[in-house]
DNA sequence: AATCCGATGAAAGTGATTTTCATTGGCATA
DNA sequence: TATGCCAATGAAAATCACTTTCATCGGATT
């Protein structure tokens, strides 16, 4: 599946006319084999240990960049900082927030989707998106 | 229910040792009388047109306290500013946010929260706190 | 009225982006 | 392969939304 989301960026780039860099693909690797929910900057420090010469804002515009070809989503958990994961096509999840040590877990409830579809439908109101994340104490904080 | 608020907001000054002053009078006036879901700037502008001599700060740190004293619930809707809303005790909702016009409807679902609890419990996740919103197009949007 | 110390507001500081701009470099074309 | 165009890059500057500082003000107690 990181063929399968290299190709995805690759025909998003041609689709656009945009370019192949060798910052882009650099920068594509490190995000599809780093750790879920990555911050700009995290993913930035980790290129700069193999790759100085790439600048702070170039991560930050293909990270946009994967937003917009559909491979990466933005979230924000509330730390001040946004974050980026991985998102295959037509994948969805939702997510639990460790507030003490930060570790993020993520969960699936179709019962609960479809709850809210209903809840919108009630209304007349068209879902394009949602966030639902449940803060607390992982297992681990919890001692 | 204005009336209980100011009076858990004035016990909270008297219990904490603060002041009660005309800033914070007028502040939570105008907080109460107001639309939910109104961010900082745009209570601060409300409250310039009557009151040229309140700052921005003591806004800001107003609703802080608001917040504290627990009439007030810190948002955030992706539109990159803070957003406080009026709680009531134990009071508790979700939101649709419509993301054409930016409307901001509330909404309870008991099961919904029913199967958060179930899910964070097979996990041994503690949940301090939760937030569900649903994006998208209000009835009057979709046209 | 005097005193103490929290409250206020204008301005400065912060931190995370976000934009600018001079320079670089894909890549289509000759 | 050489050329030209214009997108891409990166260092630095600018933004934005708070957040803090600090000199001064003003409730509340004595
Ligand atoms: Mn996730
Ligand atoms: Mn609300
Ligand atoms: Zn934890
Ligand atoms: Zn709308």
């Amino acid at each position: 599946m990181k063929r399968a989301k290299k190709k995805i960026f690759a025909d998003f780039i041609a689709q656009r006319g945009l370019k192949s860099t060798k910052q882009r693909d650099i920068i594509l690797d490190s995000f599809l084999s780093s750790d879920r929910h990555l911050s700009i900057e995290e993913l930035y420090l980790k290129l700069r240990a193999k790759h100085s010469n790439i600048g702070y804002a170039t991560v930050y515009r293909t990270l946009k960049l994967f937003a917009e070809a559909g491979i990466a989503r933005e979230m924000q958990f509330g730390d001040g900082q946004t974050r980026y994961e991985h998102v295959g096509e037509g994948e969805h999840h939702d997510h639990l927030v460790c507030t003490r040590c930060g570790n993020i877990e993520e969960f699936e409830n179709e019962t609960i989707e479809q709850l809210q579809s209903e809840i919108a439908a009630s209304r007349g109101f068209l879902i394009e998106r949602h966030r639902l994340e449940l803060y607390g104490l992982c297992v681990n904080c919890r001692k």
